[in-house]
DNA sequence: GAAATAGTGTCTGTTAGACACTATCAG
DNA sequence: CTGATAGTGTCTAACAGACACTATTTC
């Protein structure tokens, strides 16, 4: 009997302004009926972030998403079938793409809001835990990943708010946002309701 | 055949001013005679962190000492054996205990400057040159733990010169140490040589 | 013109870098 | 008194937080 291998995603999205994540349905023992962050068995002949791409797009429909290793979760007990071993990743879905998220494989897959999770399987609430803390420590150089490629700054200051779960003030956001200089400004702008326009942005490569 | 895990260990040191990294040399095929980070598979009744306590202790001798996890690779192919998966961690070795590094296990273990290392077995350059980043990016956090439990500043400063490879003024070096709120002074002096002697500091619990 | 969101600048306190001299010890 | 390392303060530029009003659109 050896150890096992596997990798889980923790997927973000925004969603009604808010943070989300998806979850899984388990559809078999154990923890069957518990929901879990998606993930499974690293093939023989797949890299590990292959292998959490691929368990992405079965799961989610999800393709060709950058994926970022978080940690290994180890502990023996972590999984009552055995000794398994997880490379937990995580994943930035733009808000574009929240409504292709129809699951393939799990018994029911759908997102819940970040402050308002049930309780996990296996360990799989530290791994949403710590993917958390690391995109919370990330937020301006991840941030617009949760965007489709045009938006606007309005819309990018409420994700940041979302990440962070707390206000931040308009004049100051703008300020640092704009001396990453990662930003370029569009011809275009967006009109939404009964209000001002605001321009669009997009991101350019890093400096 | 199924995947292997595996854990290795970065174990940073500070010897002649300049930050070193243990090396062993490999005793077995694949890579005989190569060198490489300690490091040996995982037990199925011990943690991860567990495993890399033992390894580390029975290939130096150093016992009890805080490692952190780093990340997991495990690109197929990166271990000609078959599909091994580790889990990487570093650790830092206080200067006073590096004379305790007479390897057991290995045959032979010795410690290489980082400006100086030889090329490495499997896949072990990139993880020693990702802790090595890490090590960097938390260098005022970590540093200390490089030193005995009590040092002068200008040891300290030493330190951090010999992790980020650059020199540091002193005065701005000592501020910044200082407004961390992390160090407390001792009554006592160090005398090296023909000097003034300096004064003795050690680490508080974090604020 | 009312409602809604976009967009914009200043002041202030903190932080980080550049920079040079005096103090204390052994010999 | 020489050599060696310890120890100390100021000025300046960049950055971060607090804070309020005008602009543009729809209805």
């Amino acid at each position: 009997m050896s150890i096992r291998v596997t990798v889980d995603i923790v997927l973000f999205a925004i969603a009604k302004d808010r943070l989300q994540v998806l979850l899984v349905e388990r559809g078999k023992a154990p923890f069957l009926g518990c929901w879990a962050i998606p993930g499974g068995f690293v093939r023989e002949s797949e890299s590990l972030e292959e292998a959490a791409l691929r368990e992405l797009a079965e799961e989610t429909g999800v393709r060709d998403h950058a994926v970022e290793q978080l940690a290994a979760f180890g502990d023996p007990g972590r999984d009552p079938r055995g000794r398994v071993v997880t490379v937990a990743h995580y994943a930035l879905l733009p808000s574009d793409r929240v409504t292709l998220c129809a699951g393939t494989d799990a018994a029911a897959a759908r997102f819940f809001p970040v402050s308002d999770l049930p309780s996990l399987a296996f360990d799989h609430g530290r791994i949403v835990s710590h993917a958390l803390a690391r995109l919370r420590a990330r937020v301006v150089d991840l941030g617009f990943r949760l965007l489709p490629a045009h938006f606007t700054l309005g819309e990018l200051q409420r994700v940041h708010e979302a990440i962070l779960g707390s206000a931040l003030d308009k004049r100051n956001f703008r300020r640092r946002i704009a001396q990453l200089g990662t930003l370029r400004a569009l011809r275009s702008f967006r009109t939404e309701g009964a209000s001002r326009p605001a321009r669009l942005y997009t991101w350019q490569r890093s400096r």
